[in-house]
DNA sequence: GACAGTCTACCTACCAGAAGGTAGGCTGCT
DNA sequence: AGCAGCCTACCTTCTGGTAGGTAGACTGTC
């Protein structure tokens, strides 16, 4: 599993992009050989199952987030600029493509997964709702939102409403959805919920 | 297609389960058949193609939905119960058991699956968006919420909350999550956002 | 510098099983 | 007799995965 190597990575990058449109049972060995110029059965040099393959992603791809996070908090301060940015990194795997979010996709066919991978995708949200959650936290002592929200159900609510943006906004083709809702919930956390209905006007 | 016959509608029942919790690639004629007491190949007459049971199933899923909302409409009248109530529809399918929304599971696999049953999708997510944006108007003019929410914008967000919630509360068996988002993104249409976390408290 | 041995990164050939789908035959009810 | 509703048998294509082989680069020893 040399995940060093530039073939194995782009086996990775190609299955990445498969499983974001097509989903977890929606690719094979051949989708991926026939992109990457190589025989099938040699992708199972680099990842001997397609379970492996899966899981591989998935590490990479919550090692990813997790060094976003850091940066976010490295170049903003406040706690509405960090959601804001929070909100930026799913748009950019919206944007990109007609790409949904690779966890949300792997969620979806959750039962068709193997169980390494079903703790994978829990990992994966449990970092992104704790951040949220103490970002959240932060922005209520310092008194950017309401001081009496309950952080971890707007945690969890954002993070459903990113996922599930991209879900229907996929569908309609439209990349507006996604930032025009997650503005809405975050206008819901401080005095003025109104007219505030785009991610980015959001501060 | 004849849908009318006992044996189609329990074939339409069965894929509806197997589609809710592993998707469209994620379930064959075969795992129908065992759990119908059916060949493989006899359903094949009462559905031709995998395609075509798909399809009988969006149809059968938007009528019933219309069906629901209608209902709702009948049996409250203040926007804000209907909205409870419209939520209730969502809890319901999530509830029984680790199943997710028809549309939303059929959405995710959307580049696997024939153009007819997108059209579907789009034709179900219509419907609902188009609904709830009406009740929010009628809550506006009611007095009932804000009375300047955009309300395609809140109506596009809840619905993908609902499907988000759904797809994150399976991973974690969590059936309060679904609630909880509904209930916060609810609590944000009027004036008391603090306190209201389920979607059952909120009127 | 030559040789043997080893390792990497692929290949071809193959497997068993599953996929969706078709053709034609049987059975029982009307 | 005719038809609905199912069956068996079979098709082709694809599935993830395995076995064994090979060209070429690298490594250590003499």
């Amino acid at each position: 599993m040399s995940s060093q190597n530039p073939t194995a990575l782009n086996i990775l990058s190609i299955a990445r992009q498969l499983i974001m449109t097509r989903g977890y049972q929606g690719f094979s060995f051949r989708d991926i050989s026939s992109q990457a110029g190589i025989k099938p059965a040699s992708i199972h040099y680099h990842f001997p199952t397609k379970g492996d393959l899966g899981e591989a992603l998935l590490i990479e791809a919550t090692t990813e987030f997790q060094r976003q996070l850091v940066s976010i908090e490295q170049q903003h301060e406040r706690a509405a600029q960090r959601l804001v940015a929070f909100v930026g990194i799913f748009e950019e795997t919206f944007g990109e493509a007609d790409r949904l979010c690779l966890v949300c996709m792997l969620a979806a066919g959750q039962d068709t997964v193997p169980a390494e991978i079903r703790a994978r995708i829990r990992e994966f949200w449990d970092i992104a709702v704790r951040w949220t959650e103490a970002c959240i936290d932060k922005g209520m002592r310092a008194g950017e939102f309401y001081a009496d929200l309950d952080s971890r159900v707007v945690a969890q609510t954002l993070l459903a409403t990113l996922e599930g943006a991209m879900l229907t906004g996929r569908a309609y083709q439209d990349k507006q959805k996604l930032p025009e809702s997650a503005g809405f919930i975050l206008s819901c956390l401080r005095q003025q919920p109104e007219g505030i209905c785009n991610s980015h006007a959001f501060e």
